[in-house]
DNA sequence: CGAATGATCCGA
DNA sequence: CGGATCATTCGA
């Protein structure tokens, strides 16, 4: 059993959003999106990376929340450093493809599942603009949080 | 910096 | 259908 602690979250909303997957509307890759909360987005990019969310928002409305980092736990032998540093290789890391999209991640024995964990104090969340957008005026939003110092962020 | 690499979606 | 795009990563 492989688990992880998340270091670093982008969030992403729906029509307000230009920079989400969900801003055009309701397709059948982004469908998880506009789903129940709790669920799992998964999806498929540039050729050869998944990348994992978390559905947060009222079932109807888009909104998620995506894993960009994490510290391993345990299951990880012999992990190299930072190979859970990035929303691709964390995906990989777990061996996550579109196969696991809107999944129920809060189900108790679920195959894939998200935890509480103690709080990470405050002096150590850092806010910041998201990653790997090109629009300007997505960039404005500070909606990516990560644990400062952590060696699973994706970059400082 | 740019290549890798293919699913997805829009417009025609 | 065709082609532009892409919430990334790695290596020169």
């Amino acid at each position: 059993m492989k688990a992880a602690r998340i270091v670093e979250v982008e969030a992403y909303l729906g029509g307000r959003d230009p920079a989400s997957h969900a801003y055009r509307g309701l397709t059948p890759r982004t469908a998880p999106m506009f789903g129940p909360p709790g669920r799992s987005y998964v999806y498929f990019v540039y050729g050869m990376y998944h990348c994992l969310n978390v559905v947060t928002e009222r079932d109807g409305v888009a909104g998620a929340v995506l894993l960009r980092g994490a510290e391993p736990v345990a299951g990880f032998d012999k992990l190299p450093p930072r190979a859970l540093a990035g929303p691709g290789k964390l995906a990989r890391a777990f061996g996550l493809t579109t196969e696991h999209t809107n999944l129920d991640l809060v189900r108790y024995g679920a195959t894939l599942s998200i935890h509480d964990a103690p709080p990470v104090p405050a002096s150590r969340v850092v806010r910041s603009a998201r990653v790997g957008l090109n629009d300007h005026a997505t960039t404005s939003k500070p909606w990516r949080l990560y644990v400062r110092g952590s060696p699973g962020v994706s970059r400082p």
